[in-house]
DNA sequence: CAAAGCCTACTTGTATGACAAGCTTAAAAG
DNA sequence: CTTTTAAGCTTGTCATACAAGTAGGCTTTG
């Protein structure tokens, strides 16, 4: 079968078989075919089942060991583990992002990042302090010469994450930023929007610095809210709602 | 080298060989050995290097590529891949869960499900009512006839998450919580406390359901902070804080 | 008869060799 | 110089073989 030719979309090389088996084989177990304890066929089985060679169902396998759905034991055969052993967090539909999808996507974003601003009045150290000061001025620094500044925009974010004392919140935060900012950087390739920050944001993130330098945690979630609301609107993005349900 | 045989722990089977070739992998990788965009040496040289087989590097490559690390195609060989496309988001130190962790693992949950119970009372259906009714009574009988509730309690919450409107929340928000499950389950098997939901939880729920029927986010939010608060406290998990930063 | 030990048939884990398919580079042909 | 071809790399897949581990039945032994 030849590889769609469909024009813009980014053809991708033809799916390999340990994947397509491996997608198989989990809707299966999501399809509750097999349960949690059981046993499934052996590998050698499953090879003829699918008429492909047991190193492909090996390594298909192997992938869903690697996620914690599947377990093994050498002489025992492969069984199937239950949810609460599951090792990864996988978005759904992760390769389309409609605008729907962002939004919501920025909706958690803001749930995680208001919070994190939070925590952050109240836990931060004077080291906090003194990486988010050096982050503004990088940022400054970067408006004033024009160029792009998005990584730094990133990295104010993360600081005020790490902030927060809550290493699982930073590094789900940091996961969900990355995805965004990766949504992000192809949306403005292909609609040439301007990558440069606007001046209007160093003030967003100044409030929000200022409120952490307070200890104010009310101030400090306001702020965060309302710096990502701004964003999500500067982006064109139908926003859901205000992403502070106090105010609606 | 024979297995530890400490008592209590589970006694792990071997690790595979892929697996850590896999861990060696990623540790290189993110320890910058290899830049992004770069390709990594073949996989014959890195079977010669790790002194393997070539099927075992393959496999190791393979769970690096299915969660996006590493990209491959064939002819070109395999390159590093940019942060952007990583597809899982994975607990670091899954596997060991002090009080601290257990307790910063809280504090997340309090902050999505506050929220999430926040915009439910904004967007819930009806019909999402009625499941959560449901629900509150198998609650109940399960109190009367003093079962094992855990997994009623545990829908409850999935509830109002999916009355949020935001698949994305509702996602991350399962896997926490069945991560969370599953450590208070062996926590629960190793120090005999009662399985049993106290007739509290239930008052704590219908303050939730009713808040959702009134609309009033407010109130949704503050009750669940307060249910997953004493739910900690429950446990015997030293709060970090009230989960609650308006009110500290 | 009962129990211990062995033996066989299965499982997964690893190694090896082979070939197909795709890509790059450079030599060869026009 | 341009085009074609061929070689030599890469990953993808297959087949085979054997080691290591487990379970169950069989045999042997008490």
């Amino acid at each position: 079968m030849n590889r769609e030719s469909s024009f813009g979309s980014k053809l991708q090389q033809p799916v390999r078989l340990a994947d397509q088996v491996a997608d198989l084989l989990r809707q299966e177990i999501d399809k509750g075919t097999f349960q949690v304890g059981d046993k499934i066929p052996s590998e050698s089985s499953l090879a003829k089942t699918f008429g492909v060679s047991r190193t492909v169902i090996r390594e298909a396998l192997g992938r869903l060991k690697y996620d914690g759905i599947l377990d093994s034991r050498q002489g025992l055969g492969v069984t199937v583990v239950g949810e609460t052993e599951r090792k990864t967090f996988r978005f759904r539909d992760q390769w389309q992002f409609d605008n729907q999808n962002l939004s919501h996507l920025f909706e958690l974003r803001a749930i995680l990042e208001g919070d994190a601003a939070s925590l952050a009045a109240l836990r931060r150290s004077q080291s906090d302090l003194d990486d988010l000061q050096a982050s503004l001025k990088h940022m400054a620094a970067s408006i004033e010469a024009n160029t792009d500044g998005a990584n730094f925009d990133f990295d104010f974010h993360r600081l005020v994450a790490r902030a927060s004392g809550n290493s699982y919140l930073l590094d789900l935060m940091h996961f969900l930023n990355t995805k965004i900012k990766g949504v992000i950087k192809t949306a403005r390739e292909n609609s040439s929007l301007q990558p440069g920050l606007p001046p209007v944001v160093q003030k967003e993130h100044e409030a929000i610095y200022q409120a952490l330098v307070d200890q104010k945690p009310d101030n400090a979630r306001q702020a965060m809210l309302s710096h990502i609301s701004q964003a999500s609107r500067r982006l064109g993005l139908k926003v859901l709602g205000d992403f502070n349900p106090h105010t609606m």
